[in-house]
DNA sequence: GGACTTTAGCAACGCTGTTGCGTTAGTTGT
DNA sequence: ACAACTAACGCAACAGCGTTGCTAAAGTCC
C-alpha cells in the first residue's frame, strides 16, 4: 500500500515547516504546502499524537476565532552521530531541531580495527544516554549515525577501503554496529554528513548548496535539488582532487596540479584561501549553487580569513554575480558539524521529506 | 486530491520501463518496480486506455498460463525540439520513443528579434507537422521545447540576457510561444536539454551523467539522482569556464586559466580532447558520474578522437578507477541532440516521472 | 482426461486527502 | 446585555488509490 508514503510525506513537510519556524499554525502550513486546511489538521493531529509537536497557546487576530499555534518538541527524538577520524572518535548527542545537546572526544588506537572501534563507539553511546548530572534521559533515540573517510558504499553501509587504515577493507559497518548497538545505523561519507547537518538545520530554502572541509584534504559535500548527492558509488566530493594548475605540484593522488596539493603549498592562510576560491568559484560555475559553507578543523582555525577571501573570490570571479546570488559562511556548528550530521542524517532518514523512490 | 499523483507517479515508472525495454509484461514489471501484479493490472489497463501501449502476442513458458506481452506504441506521442543557435534555428519531431521522425534547419536573420523567432518557430511547426510525401499526421502533439543558449530562467521560461544576442534581455519566450502556438511549451539551457536526450532514451540506468557539449564554448548537461541538475538560477554547466590552469591564457569571461581557452588554444584536436579530458576527470572527482556523453558539432567533427582520448583519461587519471566503472559515448542523436532533447524535455514534463514537489 | 502451474480478473476493503456544512470563539456595533 | 459578523475548527460522507482474497482461464505434463 503506497498510500503510506503520502501520509509520511505530508507529515514530513509540516514537521520541516515546524523545525524551521518558531511556530506553525493551520493556516500558513496550508498556503505553503498547498494541503487543504482539513488535510493539515489531520497531519497535526497525528504529530500531536506521535509528541513531535505541542500546542503553543493561540495568535489572536483583528477578528474571528484566535488561531491555535503549535510548535517543535526538540526533545521528542534524539539521534547519537559518530565522527570517526584516523586517531579518535567524536560522538554528539543531537535533538530533533539540531542542537547538540552534548558531545564527547574519545582516543582510538593507531591503525585501530573494526572491532576497536565498535567497541569504543558502544561505549561511547551508552555514556552519552546516561548523562551524569541531567534527569530526564532521553527516550526516543531514532539511531546513530556514523561519519567516516572513503571510499565507502552509503547503500549497504559498507567501507570499502579507508584511506590509510590497514584493517578496513569491505567492512560492513551498518550491519556490524546496529548488531552490536541494536539501533538503526547510518554510515555515510564525512562531507555528506556535514552538509546534511547545515541542511537539517536550515530548511527548505537551503536546496542547491556545498560545504567545503579542509581537515586532513580538501572534499565538498554537496546537496542538490534538496538531498544529498553522493553520485555513483558514493564517490562524490573529491573536490580535493580536481586539478587547477596543469602541470602543477604533484599530489598524494599522482596527478599534478590538484586543488589539494596547490592549497596546502600556498604558504599562508589568505593565499590558501585564495586557491580554495578557485576552486568554489569553478564549483559554482559548474553546480550553480546558492550556498558554500565552509568547514573543518583546518580551515576553521582562520575562520574568518577563509570566509572573506572565499566571498571576494564569489564576489569578483564569477561572471554575471549580480544576480547570482550565493551566501557564503562558516559551518554552524563548527568542529561538531560531522559528528551533529552524522546524527542529523539519521533523523533525516526518519524524519526528513522522503523520496519515493525510497533512496 | 494527491492521490493522484501516486497514479501518476507508477503510470510513468510502468512508461519508462515500456520505453526502455523491448515488450513488457504484468510479472516483470511487478517484480522491477514492487507494485502487486494487481496494481500493475489496473495501470496497464489505464496505459492502453490512453494508447500508450499496445497488446503484442504473449509470451508461452514451459508451464502456466501465458503470460500477455505489451509495447510501448511510439507514434501515440509527439514533440517537436527546437534548437536556438545565433545564426539558425533547428527543428526535431520525435516521437514517445525518443526517436527523430523528421528535422528541418533554417537560418536566422543576423541578430534576430523575439519576434523573429517565434514567426521562423512557428512556420517550422506548422511544416513539420504537415509533412509531403506522409500520409499519417501527427494526431498528439504534447508540446514544443526550446534548448537555448544561457541566461535564462526554467522555471518561468524567461531568457535573462542571451549571450551576443542585442534584443534578448527578459523576454518571457515561454509564454509569448505558448501564445503563438497554442500549445505547452518547455524553455531550457540547451546543454540541460541535450543531457535529457540521452536519458529519455536510456530509461532507468542512466542516473549521474553529464553530457560535455563543445558547440562554440564548451558547456555540460548534468543529470543527477535520475533529473536534470539545473541549480539554484538556471545557470549550473558553464563548465567551460572553470579553471583549469591558474595563471593561463586569458578567457572571454575575463577570467585566466579556463578550460575552454586551454581547449582552444590546444592546436590539434588530439591536445584539445586532453585537454577537456582533465576538465571530465575533475568532474568526476566531484560529481562521481557513471555516464559521459560527448556532443557538440566541433567535438563530432573529430568525434572519434574525442571519445577515445576522453576514455584513456577516465581510466588513467581517475584514482581507483578500478571500481569507478564510468562509460564514455558519443551521442547516439549526433547533431540533432539539442533540438531531440528539447522535443523530450516535454515529453519527460508530461509522460516521465514526477517529482512530488512538482518541479 | 485429470492434476498441476501460472496468469488474469472480479469484488470487497483500508486508508488517503477532499468536500460540505455546522460549530466554536472571538470582535464589533447597538 | 445581546445580536451580527468573522475566521478557525471539526465532524461526516465521499472519491480514488493500491491491496487482499478468491475464482476463473489457459496452458503443460502424465
Amino acid at each position: 500500500m503506497h498510500l503510506a508514503f503520502l501520509r509520511d510525506y505530508h507529515e514530513a513537510l509540516v514537521l520541516t515547516l515546524a523545525r524551521t519556524r518558531p511556530t506553525i499554525e493551520r493556516g500558513t502550513v496550508a498556503e505553503v504546502t498547498g494541503l487543504t486546511p482539513q488535510a493539515v489538521s489531520k497531519v497535526i493531529a497525528r504529530l500531536l499524537e506521535e509528541g513531535l509537536i505541542a500546542p503553543a497557546g493561540v495568535r489572536r487576530a483583528a477578528m474571528g476565532k484566535p488561531a491555535a499555534v503549535y510548535q517543535l518538541v526538540p526533545g521528542s527524538r534524539w539521534a547519537i552521530g559518530a565522527h570517526v577520524t584516523r586517531r579518535a572518535l567524536r560522538l554528539a548527542l543531537t535533538d530533533l531541531a539540531g542542537t547538540v545537546r552534548a558531545s564527547a572526544t574519545t582516543a582510538l588506537p593507531p591503525d585501530f580495527t573494526p572491532d576497536q572501534l565498535l567497541s569504543e563507539l558502544s561505549a561511547g553511546v551508552t555514556a552519552l544516554l546516561a548523562p551524569p548530572d541531567s534527569g530526564g534521559s532521553p527516550r526516543h533515540l531514532a539511531g546513530v549515525g556514523i561519519g567516516m573517510i572513503g571510499p565507502l558504499d552509503q547503500a549497504t553501509g559498507t567501507v570499502r577501503d579507508a584511506h590509510r587504515l590497514r584493517h578496513w577493507h569491505d567492512i560492513p559497518l551498518a550491519d556490524l554496529a546496529t548488531e552490536r548497538l541494536g539501533l538503526p545505523v547510518h554510515v555515510d561519507k564525512d562531507v555528506t554528513a556535514a552538509v546534511t547537518a547545515e541542511a537539517w538545520r536550515r530548511g527548505a530554502g537551503f536546496r542547491d548548496a556545498a560545504l567545503i572541509m579542509v581537515e586532513s584534504g580538501v572534499g565538498a559535500g554537496l546537496w542538490l535539488g534538496g538531498t544529498a548527492h553522493r553520485g555513483a558509488h558514493t564517490n562524490a566530493g573529491e573536490f580535493g582532487h580536481t586539478v587547477v594548475q596543469l602541470d602543477g605540484p604533484p599530489c598524494v593522488c599522482g596527478r599534478r596540479g590538484c586543488l589539494e596539493a596547490v592549497h596546502d603549498r600556498a604558504g599562508d592562510p589568505a593565499a590558501a584561501a585564495a586557491v580554495l576560491g578557485v576552486g568554489v568559484v569553478n564549483l559554482l560555475q559548474t553546480l550553480d549553487l546558492e550556498h558554500i559553507v565552509l568547514a573543518g578543523a583546518d580551515l576553521l582555525e582562520h575562520g574568518d580569513v577563509y570566509r572573506r577571501t572565499v566571498e571576494h573570490a564569489v564576489r569578483t570571479q564569477v561572471p554575471r554575480a549580480d544576480w547570482l546570488s550565493v551566501e557564503v559562511t562558516l559551518a554552524g556548528l563548527g568542529t561538531d558539524t560531522i559528528a551533529a550530521g552524522a546524527a542529523m542524517q539519521v533523523l533525516n532518514a526518519r524524519y526528513g521529506v522522503p523520496d519515493p523512490a525510497g533512496r
